[in-house]
RNA sequence: UGGGGCGUGGCCAAGUGGUUAAGGCACCGGGUUUUGAUCCCGGCAUCGGAGGUUCGAAUCCUCCCGCCCCAGCCA
């Protein structure tokens, strides 16, 4: 708890700055994510600094649709959107808000530009405004329509705005400088005609306002003080100051840009993210591989976890990749201090104690999580026949107590929670494969050290043979096998790992967990930490991340 | 080659002329442990490079090198 002892950052900075000077009153910020795509890690991070801005100065934060291209936008993702930033444990103040409920005040912004001679209804083409837009070393020049009188201009855009033109044929531009060494300050496109009903306004219009155009007069409508983005908007900032500067705006919001997460081993692009899903090459945005906020929730990760993870991170300037290690540290971090205990035995293998009752058995009550007494108890059925995990289990008597503190023949293990046994024979099927073991217990080791002259090789997890349930699990692994999946020449597509789904049938989990939810977190002792699938009624545990392993083999 | 931004250990990152150059992740040792987990101890950099200013520089100046962003009627 040192979160006091945490360095502000240089947005705090500014924020500080800005209220000791009486500059700003309240502070506002925003998230305004478009609705084309679903949440993921990468807006994780700008949801916390965003609502931990207004959090933490009593400010507030809006939830804001960017939805200025109705191309690409869908109402499927304005509710995933919502869903995923409450889910975080966030709450905008007020109503949420949409770039779309601006458009008639943003049209007669444009009117104002006009008539002040900053705007002008341009007849030039895609390619030809290329052209005139000069190079990065080269200065643009000036549109041949560029001086053209407000009225003409003004009647245009009506007629753009009526759907009188066709697409292509025409924008408004903001008339400010084509020799600017800011290409984007080189009389960039306010409005562009796109005959297209909106998923709000419907086919209200027939011309749709820019990102530059809207952006900095969305955030003035609002009364944002901070409009916080990232840093490939730091060339847009001028633009942004430019409108707010020459509009009889409401409020002078101002841009300050920090660097967006970056993790390896994934990707954090919407459209690549989105083609990842259209091209089938996981099951759909939420897919537990997926870096999305769905997608996390869905594998396991608390909101938590990622918030914990998202204020661990810098907001500072510079663009580096962050190891998905410490991603993964905070997720453990979370789960192990949250989650239940459970056994779950992934590859069974049948063991049968000869010198175990056959007809009764015991329950032993043990804690739902080793140092959480409000986390409950469990009970745990034991009986003669019991299943350990393949792996858990050796035939080679040779390997060494410190380097396999497992079941061998001959030797004591400890069964969690339970007795502690001891292996004494195998029994094959006519291939060879090992399908029984059978051992015995050594009485009275429950809950007792074990006694004089045995010594157990180790703890293993274990399962009652007739009263368990029959599970599968899924287990993940990196979607990509590249750190830096976008990196090369080739497409992020060829660094897929083809191995990244393990699904095993006929696991068997202690009784108790036939009523888990989906959202419920456990650990399988010694495996790792799973939660109950969200999809369908099977009983499926997604393996959220394994237990840290420091042992060498 | 124009403009903007950035370079501190394997990764993230504090640091705003005087500190033994924070912290986290990872890693390496060791201890505890009925989870090879957790937990606990300990180890782990002279700051992109070269000059310069200064009693003193990661922090100031100069030059150089490297990386990122901008030439959508995307956001």
């Amino acid at each position: 708890m040192t979160d006091n002892e945490k360095p502000i950052n240089f947005i705090q900075q500014v924020i500080n700055n800005d209220l000791e000077a009486g500059a700003v009153t309240k502070v506002v910020t925003r998230f305004p994510p478009e609705p084309n795509g679903y949440l993921h890690i990468g807006h994780a991070k700008s949801i916390c600094v965003n609502f931990g801005l207004a959090e933490q100065y009593g400010g507030g934060c809006n939830l804001r649709f960017d939805d200025t291209n109705p191309e690409k936008e869908d109402d499927e993702y304005v509710n995933a959107i919502i869903e995923d930033v409450r889910w975080l444990g966030f709450q905008w103040q007020g109503d949420i808000c949409y770039a779309s409920n601006y458009f008639d005040q943003l049209y007669s912004w444009a009117q104002y530009l006009i008539n002040q001679n900053l705007a002008y209804a341009c007849e030039l083409n895609a390619e030809s405004m290329r052209e005139y837009r000069g190079t990065l070393t080269a200065a643009g020049k000036n549109s041949p329509f560029r001086e053209r009188p407000a009225a003409e201009s003004l009647a245009l855009l009506e007629q753009m705005k009526n759907g009188d033109i066709d697409e292509g044929r025409m924008t408004l531009r903001a008339k400010i400088d084509m020799a600017s060494p800011n290409i984007n300050m080189r009389d960039p496109v306010m409005y562009r005609i796109k005959k297209m009903a909106h998923q709000r306004t419907g086919d209200t219009w027939n011309i749709y306002p820019s990102y530059d155009f809207a952006h900095g007069q969305e955030d003035a409508i609002e009364g944002v003080s901070h409009s916080i983005c990232t840093l490939e908007f730091a060339a847009n900032r001028p633009l942004y100051e430019w409108f707010v500067a020459n509009l009889p705006l409401p409020s002078q919001p101002r841009q300050y840009e920090f660097g967006r997460l970056n993790l390896n081993y994934t990707v954090t692009s919407k459209r690549k993210l989105k083609q990842l899903v259209d091209e089938q090459h996981v099951e759909g945005w939420d897919d537990p591989r997926m870096p999305t906020i769905s997608g996390l929730r869905r594998r396991g990760v608390s909101a938590t976890a990622i918030r914990e993870f998202c204020d661990s991170l810098a907001v500072a300037k510079t663009d580096g990749v962050v190891d998905m290690a410490q991603f993964e540290h905070f997720i453990r971090d979370d789960l192990n201090n949250n989650a239940r205990r459970a056994m779950c035995v992934i590859d069974p293998l049948l063991v049968t104690l000869s010198n175990y009752p056959t007809d009764t058995g015991e329950e032993f009550v043990v804690p739902g999580h080793p140092n959480r007494d409000d986390l409950g108890e469990r009970s745990l059925p034991f009986a003669q026949q019991i299943y350990i995990d393949r792996n858990d289990f050796s035939e080679d008597t040779t390997l060494s107590r410190k380097k396999f503190k497992r079941l061998v023949i001959g030797d004591y293990v400890r069964l969690r929670s339970a007795y502690i046994i001891r292996a004494d024979e195998v029994i094959r099927d006519a291939s060879g494969k090992i399908t029984e073991i059978v051992g015995s217990i050594v009485p009275d080791t429950v809950g007792a050290d074990a006694p004089e002259g045995i010594k157990a090789r180790g703890v293993i997890h274990w399962v009652s043979a007739a009263d368990s349930a029959d599970c599968t699990v899924k287990i993940y692994d990196r979607l990509f096998n590249q750190a830096a999946p976008d990196a090369g020449e080739e497409s992020f597509l060829e660094h897929i790992n083809p191995d990244s789904l393990k699904v095993v049938e006929g696991c068997k989990v202690e009784r108790g967990l036939t009523a888990a939810v989906a959202g419920d977190h456990y650990q399988f002792e010694r495996e790792g930490y799973f939660t109950r699938d969200n999809k369908g009624s099977e009983l499926v545990f997604n393996c959220t991340i394994g237990l840290r392993d420091n042992w060498k083999a």
